[in-house]
RNA sequence: GGGCACGUAGCUCAGUCCGGAUAGAGCGUCGGACUUCUAAUCCGACGGUCGUGGGUUCGAAUCCCAUCGUGCCCGCCA
């Protein structure tokens, strides 16, 4: 397929050069443009017209000749065209290509032994998941797939931050404020619509109440800070009981997307087993800890950050940032590899996370951080404590509702009677609506900054989800039709060289590369490649719909095992293709 | 003020890391295709100083420098 074709056409030109005795430090190995043959080409020559004192097209013409093509299997000719050397693919490419994407699994690569833990959305137990946050877990999740299938070990952690102030804060407003000193009721019938109005209720009160007031409740908050740090059990307790209230709420409503994780890890962990106060006596010894203002500090100047990292406050209680360095740690003890993805406004952090894990002696090459820009609203940021934001509950609902209205409309002008029961358009309403939403986002760089509005992250129309989706029903659909089922084996021996229209090349063409795209975004950590793939791979499908029937019977037997089987490979294609988005691949539309 | 990111068609985005063939999609607009394996589809037309100015190169949306615009960050919060 295209992996060991490439391997092939480097290989082949670089015997070439040597041959030619010309450098071989480029190969200039590149992807043609659409309306060319070839599936590889190079513009090598352009770099050695000057060498070899000839021009390009001539130089292209030499290297053409002195490959040697018996020697290839997947690549039937050299052809030049201008400067430009292009590989044209064999029988045996198609052949290959067709027989591996009959398996089920088709796209998932060798396994590699290695493990990697990747961390995402971590949000701050304090309330309902919103929409600014909602890129972490779709983005995340599809990080961790795409590793998946690119042949590593994954875990996906939830780093519960459980220990800073904020849950200080929290803890003490639930035990403080009883159900009638809250003006509203809870948005939503769920544990963590109900607990926030506490935590929002106590962050009004030190805001608004009266100096002796607010310095009795700061006494109480410091009192469950200093109990966690010095790992008071029945601290602990209390906290744990707002902490994974809210939590089960957060849980159930990332499960909607779907976004599951095999560990929630505590940061309290790291202070109850003692990682945070080893650490913070190894900072200490570090050349660029200093105690400045009654703190412990890191200075990082020298590692191009101006900003200190405080480690220690001047009640010796540790900070975020100190208890993520042990966590950080034990990651690298764990496991081979670790991911974190995270808001851009943790940049800075990140940066000196990865310093001083260096200065501790750590390889960070082993960390990756991926890094996506949050969605604000219009009028400006979400923030759980202050009630600002679209709930991702409300964005996930409303999205399910217009998805069955869409349903529903185009119930009435379908050709085909192939009566769609009430559970079918409930189910096909979630599965486009919450695909629509994760497509959206996770088919952008994550990079790009986004405001949130409505009508843009409820777009249906082509180039979101429904549109691939409707690849995959289709296939389904001739499967079905065909009598071998949708996950009927169809033979194997088929005669790949029968596909012989443009349109049947083209689409086999697009299924070979789609292991290559998911070995580069697994390598690139970039899962908005898979997206782009899929929107390709979703039109040479619909072209090849047009202009190839499958079940007719004008189409002689041989032909149509074959294109059946190319219709299996598409369905195992955009089905793993989808499957790492996350987006689920509907029967039938 | 400093650091980082982003700027491609009226709108939403690929392509930028790793420079190469006439800069690609979708939406919107206009026109066309359902007695056919699902029309959530397809075909055609219109639409671009790739923010701007320099530079490097045989060749720049892509690399470098400058500049403008937008976003994020610069807490003993997380």
């Amino acid at each position: 397929m295209f992996l060991s074709l490439r391997t092939e056409v480097e290989t082949a030109l670089e015997d070439a050069l040597v041959a030619l005795e010309y450098p071989t430090d480029d190969l200039g190995i590149e992807e043609p443009p659409d309306d060319v043959a070839s599936v590889l080409a190079s513009s090598v020559a352009f770099r050695l017209a000057g060498e070899a004192g000839a021009a390009p097209p001539q130089v292209a013409a030499q290297l053409a000749d002195e490959i040697d093509l018996d020697e290839l299997t997947y690549v039937s000719r050299v052809e030049t065209q201008g400067p430009y050397l292009n590989f044209l693919p064999s029988d045996a490419y198609f052949e290959t290509t067709l027989g591996a994407a009959t398996a089920a699994d088709y796209g998932t690569l060798e396994d590699r032994d290695q493990s990697v833990v990747v961390e995402h959305t971590s949000a701050n137990p304090t309330g309902p998941v919103h929409v600014g946050r909602a890129r972490n877990p779709i983005i995340g999740d599809a990080v961790a797939n795409v590793l998946d299938f690119a042949g590593y070990d994954v875990s996906r952690h939830y780093y519960v931050n459980d220990a800073g102030r904020q849950m200080a804060v929290f803890t003490w407003a639930y035990e403080t404020f009883d159900e009638d000193d809250l003006e509203d009721d809870p948005a939503r019938e769920r544990i963590e619509y109900d607990l926030v109005r506490y935590y929002r209720k106590g962050n009004r009160f030190l805001e608004n109440a009266s100096d002796e007031e607010v310095e009795a409740a700061e006494a109480e908050i410091d009192a469950i800070m200093q109990g966690l740090e010095a790992g008071d059990e029945e601290t602990y307790e209390r906290v744990s009981e707002v902490v994974d209230q809210v939590l089960g709420g957060m849980k159930e409503c990332l499960e909607r997307l779907p976004a599951e994780f095999d560990e929630f890890v505590k940061e309290t962990r790291f202070m109850r087993n003692g990682a945070t106060d080893d650490l913070v006596a190894r900072l200490k010894e570090l050349d660029e800890a200093v105690y400045e203002e009654d703190a412990w500090q890191l200075e990082l100047d020298d590692h191009g950050i101006d900003k200190n990292l405080v480690f220690l406050r001047s009640d010796d209680t540790s900070l975020y940032p100190t208890r993520d360095l042990a966590h950080h740690e034990w990651k690298f003890d764990n496991y081979d590899r670790a991911v974190t993805v995270l808001g851009e406004d943790h940049k800075l952090q990140a940066r000196q996370l990865r310093t001083t894990l260096e200065l501790l002696g750590n390889d960070t090459d082993q960390l990756r951080q991926v890094l996506y820009s949050y969605v604000n609203l219009p009028e400006g940021k979400m923030s759980t404590r202050r009630g600002t934001g679209v709930d991702l509950d409300d964005l996930l609902d409303e999205a399910i509702d217009r998805a069955r209205d869409e349903v529903e409309d185009r119930l009435d002008d379908r050709i085909r009677d192939d009566d769609l029961q009430e559970d079918d358009i409930e189910r096909i309403a979630h599965q486009v609506g919450i695909g629509a939403v994760r497509y959206d986002i996770v088919s952008k760089q994550p990079t790009k900054a986004i405001t949130f509005q409505w009508d843009q992250a409820l777009d249906f129309e082509a180039q979101s989800a429904p549109y691939v989706q409707y690849v995959h029903a289709r296939c389904c659909g001739i499967l079905e039709e065909s009598g071998f089922g949708v996950d009927g084996t169809i033979e194997t021996d088929v005669d790949a060289t029968l596909l012989e229209t443009p349109a049947e090349r083209d689409l086999l063409e697009t299924i070979a590369r789609f292991p290559a795209v998911v070995e580069e975004a697994a390598d690139d950590l970039e899962p908005h490649q898979i997206a782009t793939y899929t929107r390709e791979f979703a039109d040479r499908f619909n072209t090849f719909y047009r202009e190839c029937q499958v079940l007719s019977d004008d189409v002689d037997a041989d032909l149509q095992e074959a294109r059946l089987a190319l219709v299996a490979a598409s369905r195992h294609t955009v089905a793993n293709a989808l499957s790492i988005l996350g987006v689920a691949a509907p029967r039938s539309m």
